[in-house]
DNA sequence: CTTGCCTCTGACGTCAACGTCAGGTTCTAG
DNA sequence: CTAGAACCTGACGTTGACGTCAGAGGCAAG
């Protein structure tokens, strides 16, 4: 698989894969004119390389926790680092669910058109009950 | 209210307050001399700002959804604004959740001295239920 | 063999949310 | 009145995760 492959697997482009490359995320097999080719295990990496960027990670701290995740081996600067991390994620979840309950609260004062608002809603306010099925995953 | 106490209050920097004015978040009343005077109903304002940019919303978006959020009056774009970040806000939870599982499983599988893990847990794996109260709200 | 697409290595560009410094004014405590 | 803290307006610096471009080589099809 090369690296053009794997960028159409993952979604990611070829320029991110090198960076990850750069950033000791990733490893490559070169053959001999040194293009890189990847096995196809390569792809779940990439997806959780994905997933930890968006949960707000730097390369340094996921390159010193994919070890952990992987080969199942820490130190105990991993393990420390490992549960801080979740502990930050889980902060981070409960900062967003305040901020989404904010959201929600101004759209249901703003909302409904019996509280002073201007315009009426112009979108499905009720797809079910007002939440409508999140989707796919995009986390930006 | 001059922008030091503004600033300590918030806990937020002189020069991020002054961001935000630029970027039309913020007003302030000038004095004669040209100084920033707050009302205490800034320092709401501002941690909703934080909030907001917490929850990954640009300067642009965050001006847009504000006069909604604070004067409840909506135009239909911004509505629509305000429908797209509640959602979006809800994926990334979504998404924040399945790392968090995902670390979980990590913890639990490296963290088991029985295992193959290297080295024993050096921290306080059971606080509670291995999920000790999230620290005050980082954020990041 | 050559055409066209893929890949390579630099290396500079980008963007947002500030940090930081310079040079000058203003407020306040003593 | 005077020192020192706080404030002002530019304006340039920073950081991370890439985008983008340049110039050169590699690879399968016809």
């Amino acid at each position: 698989m090369r690296i053009g492959d794997l960028a159409a697997r993952t979604g990611v482009s070829v320029r991110a894969l090198r960076y990850y490359e750069e950033q000791g995320l990733l490893k490559a097999n070169r053959s001999g004119s040194g293009q890189r080719h990847y096995p196809e295990s390569v792809v779940d990496r990439v997806d959780l390389i994905q997933m930890l960027y968006a949960a707000g990670l730097s390369s340094r701290t996921i390159a010193e926790l994919l070890p952990c995740v992987e080969a199942k081996v820490s130190t105990p600067e991993s393990r420390a680092r490992l549960f801080a991390e979740r502990d930050r994620i889980d902060a981070q979840i409960a900062g967003l669910t305040r901020t989404r309950d904010r959201l929600d609260a101004v759209i249901a004062s703003t909302g409904s058109p019996a509280s002073g608002c201007t315009y009426i809603a112009d979108r499905d306010v009720a797809t079910q009950a007002g939440r409508p099925a999140a989707p796919p995953m995009t986390l930006r």
